[in-house]
DNA sequence: GCATAATTGGACCGAAACAGTACTGTTTCC
DNA sequence: GGAAACAGTACTGTTTCGGTCCAATTATGC
């Protein structure tokens, strides 16, 4: 239903957590900050540390710290550190469309695609904390919006 | 990983095939022209019944027809009409997240969900049938994309 | 008016992906 | 040398998705 999966909702609430701090914070400590179980901070951590959005420190007084500052990264890069690329459709870079000849439109979600990752990359954890939005984005409500369909039709 | 499901995909290419016809179209002769398997598009149309987009007649001689013009359909009409409403973290509105009180960042999400629907709402399928790209997105860019990550950081 | 055929409507089931957990190994500090 | 913390792998339960089948409905032809 076009919602992302709850480990990058997790990485977002840690990586924004772990901006909070100075110093090196473990996988236990910041379960107890943010209030997500233990073992599933600590394999969002570990995915994002592969991905180089945070670094760790193995052994005794180790722990993780952010990679970058919050205003350098942006929702798009924690969604695509978790939960890969975003493509919104197979159809895409030579997928497996069996019915391409005959679907018409050939590479068109492409335009979908770019306005989906335009949409996230505008957007920074630093925005997330707080509660102001920057006005990159044309167009975009306060946070609290009307709450109605976005239904054109 | 972001990604829509195949029935969306689906349903937007029978829509556009549905809107190139005036008269009524079975499901079987919809399948023959897009490609795609009978029992599948046949499921997408009842669907896309439900939701009013497109009107259906049963019995013999019946079919679907589109309820608007391609124009006035918009992708996140069709998107929330198959896989229902587009919010990407279940935080939103009286979620069940039980870290809500530890997490920090409220509704902050919504900001992020108003974007991409902005940007979703943003496209007809008109548009999606038009190789043209009308420029009511900003930044938004040509159909074939450089296609690097978009990533921020 | 009745039988028949065509078509949608709704329910069901199997498969795949995901979230979450546990365990073992490696590294570093005390 | 012992303890603490990350790294990697494997496993399991759950949810969702994709696909299929059968019942309800309506127009047509006799």
């Amino acid at each position: 239903m076009l919602k992302l999966s709850k480990l990058t909702d997790y990485a977002v609430v840690a990586l924004v957590r772990l901006g909070q701090k100075e110093e090196v914070t473990t996988s236990p400590v910041l379960s107890r900050s943010t209030g997500i179980p233990e073992p599933t901070v600590a394999k969002v951590l570990k995915i994002l540390a592969t991905q180089g959005i945070v670094t760790s420190q193995r052994g005794a007084r180790g722990g993780y710290r952010l990679a970058h500052p919050l205003e350098e990264i942006s929702i798009a890069t924690v969604i695509q550190a978790i939960d890969g690329p975003i493509s919104l459709t197979t159809c895409v870079d030579g997928g497996d469309c069996d019915a391409r000849s005959t679907c018409g439109l050939g590479g068109q979600w492409d335009m979908v695609n770019a306005a989906i990752r335009n949409a996230l990359s505008a957007i920074t954890l630093a925005d997330m904390k707080n509660h102001t939005v920057t006005d990159r984005l044309g167009g975009l409500r306060t946070p609290s919006m009307p709450g109605g369909p976005a239904a054109t039709a």
